[in-house]
DNA sequence: TATGCGGCCTCAAGTAGCTTGAGGTGCAAG
DNA sequence: CTTGCACCTCAAGCTACTTGAGGCCGCATA
């Protein structure tokens, strides 16, 4: 069933339907009313889907490192598709405190300056709007 | 015109014309023509909007924002309002720097185990579906 | 004056990764 | 037999835009 298999991963039940609608999951096999059911390699692979989503892979880089696995390449293949994930997880994370960081400055100015004054001539929006 | 008004911000004339849609900005003046046209002003807001944007602000916080400077309150919600997005900024880099910690050892794993060996029996897909 | 061309116009649909809702069926318990 | 939950499909909604179709505006050039 497969609020079972939901349960098991830690997803939701539309979730499950929609990575089988877009191919990450073969198409489940059915009992005689059309229910889905699923066998424990079935729901190996839906928690493998659902743990490298929660790494913050895209859909498409879940599927290729299924499809490494599922050819005859070397672990190496899989080993360069997880670094390249780090490689960009890093760069967000770059990206997000230097982002922290103007803002901090930002908040610091308004601590300073505005002193509580009126929202209408605070310093926020003045220094938001300098590129 | 638009294509001036999107040179200065930084951003895609559809994405203007998206804000405008969505309510972000006002509507624009047009010329006989039926073009639109910007002031300096109108160029100085669809800054502070992109800008915001720029620091990830949802649309929602943005318009937040700007409700709070154009009502008579005072600075410390402005203030209040980007240092909760900076809370928010820092929750998500720990979130990030804790998935990269865990695909290290992931990593580290396969490259002390499998040593290139075949990408069917490689680590990482074991430790990926291990909750 | 015609014509070409770039920039503008609107409206609709596509993108990711799901969630939510409508309307209907399967199945086990009471 | 009926209640009620879990399941089914299909369609639409969400965010923040981008892309495409089909068609004007306005300036410059021949």
């Amino acid at each position: 069933m497969i609020g079972d298999a939901a349960k098991a991963a830690g997803c939701s039940v539309p979730t499950i339907r929609y990575y089988e609608s877009v191919g990450l999951l073969s198409e489940a096999a059915r009992t005689a009313g059309g229910h889905r059911s699923y066998r424990r390699q079935d729901i190996e692979r839906l928690t493998l889907v659902r743990r490298c989503r929660d790494f913050g892979m895209s859909i498409n880089q879940v599927k290729a490192l299924i499809a490494i696995r599922e050819s005859p390449s070397s672990c190496d293949n899989a080993l360069e598709a997880v670094t390249h994930h780090r490689a960009q997880l890093n760069a967000r994370i770059a990206d997000l405190k230097a982002l922290d960081r103007a803002l901090a400055l930002i908040v610091a100015r308004c601590e300073a300056d505005c002193a509580g004054g009126a929202s209408s001539c605070c310093t926020i929006y003045d220094d938001l709007a300098v590129a």
